[in-house]
DNA sequence: TAGGCCATCTGGTCCT
DNA sequence: AGGACCAGATGGCCTA
């Protein structure tokens, strides 16, 4: 719940420049493929080398291939290193972009100024609480708009606001949460689905006369 | 010291 | 192939 004395950077770096050595080791000490048999290549008998000349010339070209192999295995593994390195970056990027949504969140959400940063769980528990609330506001005044003076309009949306704030609005199973409740949090996917087919047209009503009444609201102030 | 929160790494999966 | 997204693992920091 406390805010976080270290940077973003330092432990950015510090991962950034993990160490790798241990990956490099491996890969060094990877178990060349077999060498292709002696017989399959090189000089026959009855050449113009006498055998030892052969010998040497097929065990250099074998070291040669060896060679090669073992640089295209080290090129693969710099490569991969590479990818990893790329990825992290973008992983490191996406999330931070995650972090500046949830800080824009906040910003918007009503908190005392000397109130401890929200977590983040806090904070998308609080938006939706808080949205709810702000429609059951909306509703409500838009029930009472017929029968009710402009002033009584504004006094009546005070109050609902002043009450619903009051509610500790981070807490899954605040008096302001909606029956569908706030555990579904932890699998967005069932929130939706624990609507029957009614109910969602009756969100979808309720948000269509919150929609009207803030038209309807703005004309009058 | 245990537990909560967080940032980062990593490998897997899906999409373009 | 490469990027986006995701979930699990890990380790650091902080507080009760």
């Amino acid at each position: 719940m406390s805010p976080k004395t270290e940077s973003s950077h330092s432990r950015s770096e510090r991962y950034l420049y993990y160490d790798v050595s241990d990956e490099e080791d491996h890969s060094l000490s990877l178990p060349c493929s077999p060498a292709p048999s002696a017989g399959s290549e090189g000089c026959s008998v009855g050449e113009k080398f006498p055998l030892s000349d052969c010998r040497e010339s097929q065990s250099k070209r074998q070291k040669g291939r060896r060679r090669s192999q073992v640089k295209n295995e080290v090129t693969v593994i710099k490569q991969k290193k590479n990818r990893r390195i790329k990825a992290n970056d973008r992983e490191r990027n996406r999330m931070h972009n995650l972090n500046s949504a949830l800080d824009a969140l906040r910003s918007v959400l009503p908190t005392f100024p000397d109130d401890a940063k929200l977590t983040k769980i806090e904070t998308l528990r609080f938006a939706h609480n808080y949205i709810w609330a702000l429609s059951e506001t909306l509703q409500m005044a838009d029930h009472s708009l017929f029968n009710m003076t402009q002033q009584g309009i504004a006094d009546s949306f005070e109050k609902l606001s002043k009450t619903c704030l009051m509610v500790d609005l981070t807490s899954p199973n605040s008096s302001c949460s909606s029956s569908s409740d706030w555990d579904s949090l932890y699998s967005p996917g069932s929130q939706s689905s624990s609507h029957s087919p009614t109910e969602m047209d009756d969100l979808r009503s309720k948000s269509t006369s919150s929609l009207k009444y803030t038209d309807t609201f703005s004309e009058f102030i």
